[in-house]
DNA sequence: TTTATATTTAGATATATATCTAAATATAGG
DNA sequence: CCTATATTTAGATATATATCTAAATATAAA
């Protein structure tokens, strides 16, 4: 969590491209991976850092691992931006 | 430009901490650099990626050279953001 | 023009990161 | 338990980045 962890995970463009695709709901990591051209292992690895910044939740189904957007961090980084410009939020 | 530039920008804790000097007012890079301890060239090289980023513009006078944060990439930051959790701006 | 100050550029280096393949772990179903 | 599928972890590598010192450029002032 924090503002750098939030800024780093967002400065990937294919982990941004996951929270776009993230937006239309829950996905598992097999279906995120299909929309790109990286293997099963940099997928895995995008979305650690995408958990770790508390961008995505990991929701464990059976066989399978859900990943939805976690919007309560996109608005700490809408508030830090905010901020910058000296509004409140 | 671009949210790209932006958040690899961003994604540095000493260019977030210059941003944030940058709230009270136009600097001199000497300014700014007084406040960390890291050399001139590198402080000039964080101002570049935040020049390139269009986060700051650069204002020549005499010898010196004021930077000022430009609060409209800021603002696309924020428009990214939002539409990110759906939302218009 | 010469000297001093402000800032950038060049070149080097150590660390961080994105990516891959191969192996390991987890769960489902026969 | 055994096999298949989903995902992660381990280890390697190439590129990117943050930093430094030294040199170059720009402007001001003597």
């Amino acid at each position: 969590m924090g503002i750098q962890k939030t800024c780093k995970a967002l400065s990937d463009r294919t982990r941004r491209e996951i929270l776009d695709l993230l937006k239309n709901g829950p996905m598992t990591a097999g279906e995120i991976g299909m929309h790109f051209s990286v293997s099963g292992a940099t997928m895995s690895h995008h979305l650690s850092i995408l958990k770790e910044a508390g961008l995505v939740l990991d929701v464990h189904q059976g066989k399978y691992i859900y990943y939805e957007l976690n919007t309560s961090v996109v608005d700490e980084l809408i508030a830090w931006a905010s901020r910058l410009k000296g509004e409140s939020s």
